[in-house]
DNA sequence: TGGCATACAGACAGACCTGTCTACATTCCT
DNA sequence: AGGAATGTAGACAGGTCTGTCTGTATGCCA
């Protein structure tokens, strides 16, 4: 069963990943689900709180289906920390790739206390968390570490492949994701 | 002497990178300029046309500002090639702090074939170009491949610095660039 | 000094924006 | 069967947006 804030945030997520959220309106927003204005507003208090409340609903999707993907990749932890530019490398082949909605939201919403910037930073921090688990798993002997290190390498493929339009930023990062790996894990030989 | 149309630049400049492009009228960047609105339409065609120049503008003094700060802090080849995430954590901490403005473009412009989507481009470009002419002084066996990597540790620093909110973005970026630089020069000598 | 280019000041049109309001239809529960 | 809750449809207000137009002032050059 949809409801229809479901319908109205599963359009609404897809209209400003499309096209951007100050640049749309939100009659665009209801045509496109076939809602009714005071719908919106009954749901949410206004625009800003629907874009907020498409981007939760987009970090959890994100957060399910990111790490499916990793984990159907590869079954050992270290596999897995490379194989996270795999899956980003698909997902900059996709003709509706315009970048990381959080990183766009980040550019449109300059407050920086704002609850969407909030929601942007958690969404960042979970990448980061994921990481850890990851490279702890993997045996690193600092996982915090390494998991920033890779977390930068993630943000930066999605940066160039979308921003500098770079169809190799993904094989980029794997391969500076392979030495800065190698190195952590030969730290710990070494411990 | 300073044109209508280089002081409206300068002030658009400034204004975009706080505020935004799509959030900010053109009355605001008159009276902030103190430029009469024909003269907008005179010098450029449109609003777009005045984030374009303000846009080129930007570039150019990147250019010069980020690789003058790069070089007046290390000398040689292989510690310019670190001193650049120095100069981004520098950066990083400015009050005025907003991310890219490239990038921030590139998130509120969807036509991916846009004169302004080009300019980002051509900035990011220029950045990894950069990076190689410092990766080969260094003795870099591939530099273009050391470059690409280094571009998207950049990047990567600026989007996780603004959009995760991370203060340590630059000094994470600042390892895994240590390790890969340290591996591709190990590599000149294994040759 | 007269004429021309440049810029300012501000009105104006037409479109679009968010958010509120009213009136009507449907569904569900008791 | 009747009433509460939910949703639709669309008008409406008040504001803001880009871009155009008119009229005036200033400075420069011949």
């Amino acid at each position: 069963m949809t409801t229809v804030a479901d319908r109205l945030l599963s359009h609404a997520s897809t209209i400003f990943e499309a096209k951007g959220f100050n640049a749309v309106g939100i009659d665009l927003l209801l045509a496109e689900a076939g809602v009714a204005k005071m719908s919106l507003y009954k749901h949410f208090k206004s625009k800003d709180g629907l874009v907020l409340a498409a981007l939760r609903r987009r970090d959890q999707r994100f957060r399910e289906t990111f790490a499916a993907l990793v984990e159907a990749r590869a079954s050992e932890p270290r596999a897995r920390l490379l194989a996270v530019f795999d899956v980003l490398g698909r997902w900059f082949e996709r003709d509706d790739f315009r970048g990381c909605i959080f990183l766009n939201a980040a550019a449109e919403f300059p407050e920086a206390d704002s609850p969407i910037r909030r929601a942007v930073a958690e969404h960042k921090a979970w990448l980061r968390e994921y990481l850890r688990s990851l490279a702890q798993a993997a045996g690193a002997p600092d996982p915090p570490t390494l998991a920033a290190e890779l977390a930068v390498l993630v943000d930066g493929a999605i940066a160039r492949a979308h921003g500098a339009g770079e169809a190799d930023a993904a094989a980029s990062a794997r391969r500076a994701a392979e030495t800065t790996v190698r190195s952590a894990l030969a730290a710990e030989i070494a411990a």
